[in-house]
DNA sequence: CTGGATCCAACGTGATACTG
DNA sequence: CAGTATCACGTTGGATCCAG
């Protein structure tokens, strides 16, 4: 249980965001989110559209707050192209592919709650 | 990206149910979960008031809802001892041990944005 | 002590329409 | 095409009170 233990960096009540397990979590643990940097990982580069229309049922509006948030945390880049009509690609920097491992664990555990 | 390629087993329009990912993820995804499992993971058990006190801000209501929740789902184990006043206790299952991996590579992740 | 019941406020999300 | 503005609703979590 020692790696275990080092996990601990602090006490929720002083201040959840200085604690890396919940930073990582407001990252991925909202909704929607999942999908689309699992879609970024599969195809690599995405316009607005495209995973509008690969998400079936995301709205436009939470599609374009979630991609500005993972702009902001420096998971996702953001390029516009200076074009008629607009154009817009999303792709994941380097720490958004870092992201994987976690997948992977996420997978592992997933496989096993079906299990039962 | 190999590796990332077999964690995708389903569209999520089908049915998010299937998805070994977004399973998981409905585990910890939850405000208040991971606090409690880590309560767990290092006290190893706990009983209701302890969980209460070590979590400051969590209702008992939140409380007993995150445990059922983590119960049905075979993670955390619920023994009552019948005595005056009442008992119960709480531990991880095997399987909710199973979760460290997720967090350790959550941390890992999470100290990575810590550098921006 | 354990935790269920109830009421309520806040937030996230969806639908739709519209702009640059 | 790539979003933003607005509105409404459902779900979630918090506060309290109370019961076994």
């Amino acid at each position: 249980m020692n790696a275990w233990e080092e996990t601990i960096t602090l006490d929720h009540d002083d201040s959840d965001e200085l604690c890396p397990i919940v930073s990582a979590l407001e990252v991925i643990g909202t909704k929607w989110t999942f999908f689309i940097l699992r879609e970024l990982l599969l195809e690599g580069t995405r316009r607005f559209g495209d995973l509008l229309r690969a998400m079936d049922g995301i709205s436009p509006k939470t599609l374009s707050v979630r991609l500005r948030e993972l702009e902001d945390r420096g998971i996702v880049s953001r390029t516009v192209y200076a074009e008629v009509p607009p154009r817009v690609e999303y792709t994941l920097t380097e720490l958004g592919k870092r992201l994987e491992g976690i997948f992977l664990e996420l997978k592992r555990f997933g496989l096993l709650l079906e299990e039962k």
